[in-house]
DNA sequence: GTAAATCTTCAAGGTTCCATCAAAAATAAA
DNA sequence: TTTATTTTTGATGGAACCTTGAAGATTTAC
């Protein structure tokens, strides 16, 4: 999952990111209003956490613009005990739920997945296709009954994957959905070959058929009609 | 999809062109006013990106001239942020969106996609014939109810033949549109006779009729009324 | 703090694709 | 019919691209 933290307090949000980044999401950081938007303009991402308090102006213009400009993102906002006029205002703007300060880490991942849930598996817990279950609670990844084991970016690459069936994905696109930020400082596309890889013969000794296909040129498909 | 980037700042420009062209596309660069508008007179181009800003005359000149002389490519205006007006008058003389500046490249490729459709497909996602169709959004073509595996350069041709059923195209009007520039260093059209032959072979395989008809002495045309 | 796991980088080898060459076939002109 | 021109086709070398193993760096877990 890719999200990014729009809050200004550093501390709090350096605390964010490392423990969402632990929980192997690719996480970014917006310390401002301004750099919040342009991260929106540019990138995609499947939730944003959004401190409603921002020094150069109020967490409620980044809803409104993510509303204008149909951004599909989940937004859970983060916002102060006492504020709870920012609270109704920012659900009635379309943010997904709420969370007073102070919260626990773990809540806050929780929340996330209960959104993301919602929005890419109809709030199932699981991805499921032919033999491959994921429990995207858990992060565990079942294929042919038996559970696979994998590492943060094969299960990042495989979750997006699956929610990008029979599409291709430039290895671009996997850059930035797996690194974020950091895919723009890379020269090539060397990782991208070897979590494919590593996943592809995951899949494969754990009984499941080779379903990622090269598109030469491109990048990769998951191909649900592959043998 | 053929596309040329009006874009002074060379770094940028070359960021845009590559990725595009990894992307699959055919990506020709102007990089100043003069030299776009000598492009647009001599070739024609299914997109344009045109920056706002440009060092030997604005880009809204260009614009005008676009209208002026009925080019009907698709243009997508890149300004930076606070260049608001200029984003506004750009809309207002015809362009067809707009991106700001920073962007991120997949971005301006999603946006391309889009216009492309609106264009070619009454924004549909797939390009419909007899027994087939192309999806291109996921570049899959579908022949006979069977998927048929192209090479760029095949999937790029019969875009090209589908979008102007029943028309002449010239082998130059080809080597233009899947070659771009490149096509000037070519000295004769054996590689579009290559493409052809293997363009036709593969639908011939796949179980559709030989569409593409010789014309002797011009080029060729996909004859929808053919056995 | 240390060992193990994971991720990134490097380099070699293999594959696919494509432009070119050359020869054969088809068409038009003489 | 002969000749010239155009188109088709097969073959080939080279370039771009992909895969893989292994080593080095970083991160994570204990």
């Amino acid at each position: 999952m890719k999200i990014l933290v729009i809050e200004d307090n550093l501390e709090l949000a350096q605390n964010m990111t490392d423990y969402l980044q632990r929980e192997g999401h690719v996480c970014e950081l917006a310390d401002n209003h301004h750099r919040a938007v342009n991260k929106l303009d540019a990138f995609s991402y499947d939730c944003l956490v959004l401190d409603i308090m921002l020094p150069d102006g109020n967490g409620l213009d980044i809803l409104r613009y993510i509303k204008h400009e149909k951004i599909d993102s989940c937004v859970l906002i983060v916002s102060a005990k006492n504020a709870l006029d920012d609270k109704v205002a920012g659900l009635e703007l379309g943010a997904d739920d709420y969370l007073t300060k102070p919260f626990h880490l773990s809540e806050l991942n929780a929340r996330l997945k209960a959104l993301y849930r919602r929005k890419y598996t109809q709030g199932d817990k699981e991805i499921k296709f032919a033999e491959i279950f994921i429990n995207i609670d858990t992060m565990e990844t079942i294929v042919a009954g038996k559970p696979m084991e994998l590492t943060r970016k094969e299960y990042a690459l495989l979750v997006y994957f699956l929610t990008n069936k029979n599409r291709v994905l430039t290895r671009q696109s996997i850059a930035e959905h797996l690194w974020g930020d950091y895919a723009d400082n890379l020269l090539n596309f060397d990782f991208v070959y070897q979590h494919v890889k590593n996943l592809r013969k995951k899949i494969i000794q754990a009984g499941g058929n080779d379903y990622i296909e090269t598109v030469y040129g491109l990048g990769y498909k998951f191909n649900s009609n592959r043998s």
